[in-house]
DNA sequence: CTGAAAGCGCTAACAT
DNA sequence: ATGTTAGCGCTTTCAG
């Protein structure tokens, strides 16, 4: 391993002076700077982190909290998988690293928190809390600078699509289109995770507005987001009101699910149900027919996520949180009544 | 920050007596090592990893290379995904975290063995090289434990599919329904990653074996892994051999296109061309007819490379490779001309 | 402009 | 069984 002091012995500088040439800290001369840096790429030199940041107590390690409760394909989520991805650039174009955090590393019992202190992270993304929001309230205490990107905790800046908007917008849709009868499958939501609650509301929002009919019975709700439970909703939803016309769902897979159980009835999609789901997930172009939905903006949740996490981390204080809005994007699953 | 000191001043000891009362090194008496456990418990104490790694020249960090050319949908990867979830969880397990390597980290140019001396990593896998398989190479003489879940790349032990068997079943498959006309899309392949070529080379092996035609004109290689060039390649494929029936796929999304491509000029699947993909993607139980493809055991991948990257760890010789057959998923793109 | 001294938190190697 | 000394590689005072 080489090291400054590999630098120092071959210019004939001390070690301090090497420190502050590479990192253009301390008032040197043009001339022994250069000498130095010239010196350290010849010979390889690349700092150790660990002790860098035993000195500095900074690590640039920001920690990922990233539960794996979707469909236990963890990675493969539409959102999240997206957002990690972006995200993950933008940090490191600034020299931190993104480190996995677990509530079982290390074979024992901990928590986020303590892992955090492990690593001495400088700063904390979650991306999907699972189970764990109460836990990061405490986290969010801590003074680790956080930031979430779909999971709205207390004391945590968030950035997180505009969902009400966006079930305004199905809503619109579905009217303009002469839909009268509307129904709701919800995907799972808690306290925390909102975003499922949230397009509901959006959604009853101009229903109301419109004066059409909708209470609770009209949405089914879901224990998780996959497709046969969506199946499960549309039956449920069918056997009381026979009579709706469009449906919205939390997300293509459950939409997906909820026109399989149609079809196996008889009846038609969209002819006789229109469908709008949410995620624009990969089959949702391919199937029969090709679904209405939303496309969240994952490249830009992410950027404004590492901005604000970017803010803090240089002391600057806690932002506001941000809604981005998601796009509509318009197939053929949703039928014009008015023609 | 609680330290080792702190506990030492609570208890009595000297700062080397805690250490070794909290990692079972030393020889202490039962009766001092539980009270100082007791009181790192009771005051919070959490070892700093940085000045741990400093003395010990061991970070527990696994540095991860996951190279975002798949649809720059990244983690959406059907495989890759998958794979990197559960190896996640079986080396944090054993206290190793994992940290992405990037050759950009730090705004500049740089190589992933930079990385990987940059932050002490202790090991490395290999998810997907992307284009860095040559640099990657020099990676593996590095002394750092490697280990492969996607790419052969030279000197670094990999666990893969069965391609090669893969592709023999697929054709089995087809013969065994009575199908004579053989052709093939293929995705991106070079000589690192080869898991295309190898399902070809299986394919081909069977065919020949029963005396079918079978050459180069009836290879169909896309600059993709995605569904539109799937499309073209059945129409070249198409255009030249219009008798074909059985067509096989490297994955699901270039089969679906090229699924697509046949209903396009009005021919049925699968009473006119038979599919058989790979993957099992998320639309692949979905799409019309459902599509007959190939599962790769992703958990049972990241396993196994865990195990190699952990025996390496431990400080064992450089593990065999592993091959993983892949689970054949039977559904209805695939018509039996028997009958 | 440069260097000497000191210390970050921890552990390895010796003493005692 | 426990403590002393020293040092990992780096940076931060503070002197010169």
């Amino acid at each position: 391993m080489v090291t400054i002091y590999d630098i120092a012995k071959k210019t004939g500088y001390s070690a301090p002076t090497i420190s502050k040439a590479l990192n253009g800290t301390g008032g040197l001369s043009a001339a022994t700077r250069k000498k130095i840096i010239d010196v350290a790429e010849e010979i390889g030199y690349k700092p150790n982190m660990a002790a860098r940041a035993l000195t500095t107590k900074k690590s640039f390690l920001i920690g990922i909290i990233y539960e794996d409760n979707y469909m236990k394909a963890g990675f493969e989520h539409p959102l999240f998988g997206g957002i990690l991805n972006t995200f993950r650039t933008e940090m490191e174009n600034s020299g931190y690293d993104l480190i996995f955090l677990s509530k079982t590393f290390g074979s024992g019992k901990a928590s986020y928190l303590d892992h955090c202190i492990h690593r001495d992270v400088d700063g904390v993304v979650v991306i999907n809390s699972g189970e764990a929001a109460e836990e990061l309230i405490g986290l969010a205490q801590s003074e680790i600078p956080c930031v979430s990107t779909n999971d709205i905790i207390p004391g945590i800046p968030y950035v997180v699509t505009e969902n009400f908007e966006a079930g305004r917008k199905a809503a619109e849709h579905f009217i303009k289109n002469g839909h009268k009868k509307f129904a709701y499958i919800s995907g799972p939501a808690n306290e925390y995770t909102r975003a499922s609650t949230e397009r509901l509301e959006g959604f009853k929002s101009v229903i109301r507005e419109n004066h059409f009919d909708f209470d609770d019975s009209y949405v089914a709700p879901c224990p998780s987001w996959f497709r046969d439970d969506g199946f499960e909703a549309m039956r449920q939803l069918y056997e009381s009101h026979a009579d709706i016309t469009a449906m919205f769902s939390s997300n293509d897979s459950l939409a997906v699910g909820a026109m399989n159980y149609c079809k196996s009835i008889g009846l038609a999609v969209p002819d006789d149900v229109s469908f709008i789901g949410f995620d624009d997930e990969m089959f949702s172009s391919y199937c029969t027919p090709p679904l209405t939905t939303f496309k969240q903006k994952r490249e830009e949740i992410a950027e404004v996520a590492a901005e604000i996490l970017h803010n803090r981390l240089a002391g600057l204080p806690v932002s506001d949180s941000v809604r981005i809005s998601a796009n509509f994007i318009e197939r053929s699953s949703v039928k014009n009544l008015n023609i």
